[in-house]
DNA sequence: TTGTTTTGACCGCAT
DNA sequence: TATGCGGTCAAAACA
């Protein structure tokens, strides 16, 4: 039977891509979309700025989105590729905008600190409340101050300085992820993949947003690992990490790599948050 | 054989 | 209360 409420029967088919999973080209996929609908992995900035010409974004894609709502804080990116994308992640915390700090210091600390995995994470710093405003957005202009200084930085850190490497490396955050559902959201020009880690036991859960032409538009962690990364591929082939949970392995990859680095930064504020950057 | 993706359906919350 | 909507489940298909 159809869903009762919430989904196809409300409306005749057809009627309205409600809740219709897009066209994914019907059953069993493979861990190579292959010809994809979407062509993420190929996604580079002229796309997304024929877009931003065309008007289509209602925000700006460089804007930085702390959505820091919901209790447990979700880590939100917004991840369009372009080189710049990668040399800065433009997570900032709103912590850190109010201190008047590095937008990326904690950013750099998550370069040299070990990777997500807390062992003896503290309840109380997973619950701390967001006394922050809802989201922070930062102008074109501040964006680029940061991939300046970001630049600087990264260069410095020596850790992690070679950024722009990172561009050229297969998509990888260490993590495995497994897709477990997609949804055509109401008022979302994209269809939204929901990933959750696959290590046992792991409550982490990743979800994809997709604008019309493919371009990864938002990623949202939720949870925090509870274990160490496994930086040994599951499978040769499709269970890779690059395919498993990045559904597009440049684009996922990349944005989890940030991530991943952003990812402590979030201890501040809890096991989720919301980033967003181009 | 194992693990992932796809996708329709189900469930619970919010309005 | 009823409905809309988002998130999750689970079977089937696939690599
Ligand atoms: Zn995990």
């Amino acid at each position: 039977m159809a869903d009762r409420r919430g989904d196809g029967t409300r409306q005749p088919p057809f009627s309205s891509a409600q809740d219709r999973v897009f066209d994914g080209g019907g059953g069993g996929g493979s861990g190579v979309p292959g010809p994809s609908p979407y062509g993420g992995e190929n996604i580079d900035q002229g796309s997304y700025m024929a877009l931003l010409a065309a008007g289509v974004r209602p925000q700006p894609p460089w804007a930085v989105v702390e959505d820091v709502t919901a209790p447990p804080p979700a880590i939100h990116m917004t991840p369009h590729f372009s080189m710049t994308n990668y040399a800065s992640p433009s997570y900032q915390h709103p912590d850190s905008l109010a201190a008047g700090l590095h937008p990326y210091s904690s950013y750099l600390q998550a370069v040299n600190a070990p990777p997500q995995w807390l062992p003896p994470p503290t309840p109380s710093s997973y619950l701390q409340p967001p006394l922050l405003p809802n989201f922070v957005v930062i102008t074109e202009q501040q964006h680029h101050q940061q991939l300046l200084r970001d630049a600087a930085f990264g260069g410095s850190s020596g850790t992690h300085a070679a950024v722009p490497a990172t561009i050229e490396q297969p998509a990888k955050d260490g993590y495995n992820w497994r897709k477990y559902g997609q949804k055509q959201l109401k008022d979302a020009e994209s269809p939204r993949s929901y990933y959750k880690c696959t290590s046992d036991g792991c409550p982490v859960k990743k979800i994809v947003e997709r604008s019309s032409d493919g371009c990864i538009k938002e990623i949202t962690y939720r949870g925090r690992h509870n274990h160490p990364r496994p930086m040994e591929p599951r499978r040769g082939g499709a269970g890779a990490v690059s395919s498993s949970g990045g559904d597009n392995a440049v684009a996922d990859g990349a944005a989890a790599e940030v991530m991943d680095e952003d990812e402590p930064t979030d201890d501040d504020d809890g096991e989720e948050g919301h980033d967003r950057w181009v």
